[in-house]
DNA sequence: TGACGTTCGTACGCCAGCGTACAGTCCGTC
DNA sequence: GACGGACTGTACGCTGGCGTACGAACGTCA
């Protein structure tokens, strides 16, 4: 009954009923997603659109100075490319692999012919998109008004959810674009949170020890997303 | 042949085929909005959805200690209430609105129904929709990297574009609720712009002088927003 | 084993924005 | 025409995060 039985590796797809997972099936493609990969530039209609097995991808946007943002995030709980059956073929913002993996590939054409039919595919699709701009939502409330250091717990903790071991692979640059802040920024942050034995890392390896401390150092705006993914998306595991 | 020389006053759906526009103006109650009235309440099932004519509605998260976020921004180009045909019914967010005016009403079921037909109303919406998820996004990102200065000029001319004049109603604590700053931060950056012979305000009453100038001094992400508007939306005058 | 590139630790001055507080000014109302 | 409430001007010390910089630790590969 558990349609996450079903070894497929991407949730929001095996959510499907079977039939209609079965008639897409046929239109995936297994493709590699390797750490710092460009899926999709910013203003460029997108060929195909993406559905994450066991890597992530950041959607971020970088302003004329070069500085970047994180907008949300993707992993085996969604796809890129929304704006593909939204309508507008491209976005003003950047998806780049933030931990490397594999994915499937669909192209344009053939999602867009099944979301065009109005079935079980569109109203997931649709009801996914919302849980994203919650995602986008919250990412605007937190950039406001949270410090660093709830920041990097609520980054962290979106990835652990989004992977299946509590090891991460980044390093505190890469982070640090992530949030759009200092890399001394996350070093301080990140040593608060070694002090006091929720994480372990080093050289870009960190292992989380302690998420239920982790959760409880995080900001509100984790558990809203949280929270509002289990409710659009009963079906859809997260990992 | 321009749709917007139909006196409905909401541009989104005067952007609509003739046909589909008079079947849903039957579904149509025009209703008074006025300044503060909560349109929709954090997580609660929205039994209508809003057509602004000539007021502002504020989408914006409160957090637990009372602090708030504007998360986006919605006028007579847009709509309020997404998440009904999104398949959520409800969002972690308020509406509020922020310029009182006037508005069409309808009722949620009508709306679902029209919807599910697949016809240019969804087409329609969903586009409509990608253009406010770019408002979000572009939100976090200003969140993250300008200064009250520049976000005090986003603001100002996201208010003026869903306006017909140049006279904003809005007192600075209005302001700062919704940028989520300070009184006194939206003060000296209003003070800097009255200084530069910008604007002119006095008690709530805010007069564009140099609306050239005024787009100089902001950051880049209202360009953005706005240029994505127009792609997604050519039909949709922004008033 | 040594050299080099990557990653991390940390330090410095600087400033924008915070929280707060209080006084001035305008306006409507009685 | 005096009162009271709403709105604005401004000041104070404080702190988080910025930009920057440089050295230390680690790992890898010749």
């Amino acid at each position: 009954m558990s349609p996450s039985r079903i070894p497929l590796g991407n949730h929001l797809l095996a959510a499907l009923p079977k039939p209609e997972r079965e008639k897409l099936v046929a239109s995936l493609a297994r493709v590699d997603m390797p750490l710092g990969a460009v899926v999709y530039e910013s203003g460029v209609t997108m060929s195909h659109v993406y559905f994450p097995i066991d890597c992530i991808v950041s959607l971020l946007y970088v302003l004329e100075d070069g500085d970047s943002a994180e907008i949300a995030v993707v992993g085996n709980e969604g796809m890129v490319g929304i704006s593909l059956f939204m309508g507008g073929n491209s976005t003003p913002s950047r998806a780049v692999v933030q931990s490397g993996g594999e994915g499937y590939r669909m192209k344009s054409a053939d999602l867009k012919k099944e979301f065009g039919r109005s079935g079980p595919l569109q109203l997931l699709l649709l009801r996914y998109t919302q849980a994203l701009i919650t995602q986008m939502a919250q990412t605007a409330v937190c950039n406001r008004h949270h410090s660093v250091d709830q920041q990097l717990c609520r980054w962290l903790l979106l990835s652990l959810d989004r992977l299946a071991t509590n090891r991460l692979t980044m390093t505190q640059e890469l982070i640090a674009n992530m949030l759009g802040v200092r890399r001394a920024g996350v070093n301080s942050a990140a040593g608060k949170l070694q002090d006091e034995g929720v994480i372990e890392y080093s050289r870009g390896r960190i292992i989380v020890i302690n998420r239920p401390k982790l959760e409880s150092l995080c900001c509100e705006c984790y558990e809203v997303v949280r929270k509002e993914f289990a409710r659009l998306l009963p079906d859809v595991k997260t990992a």
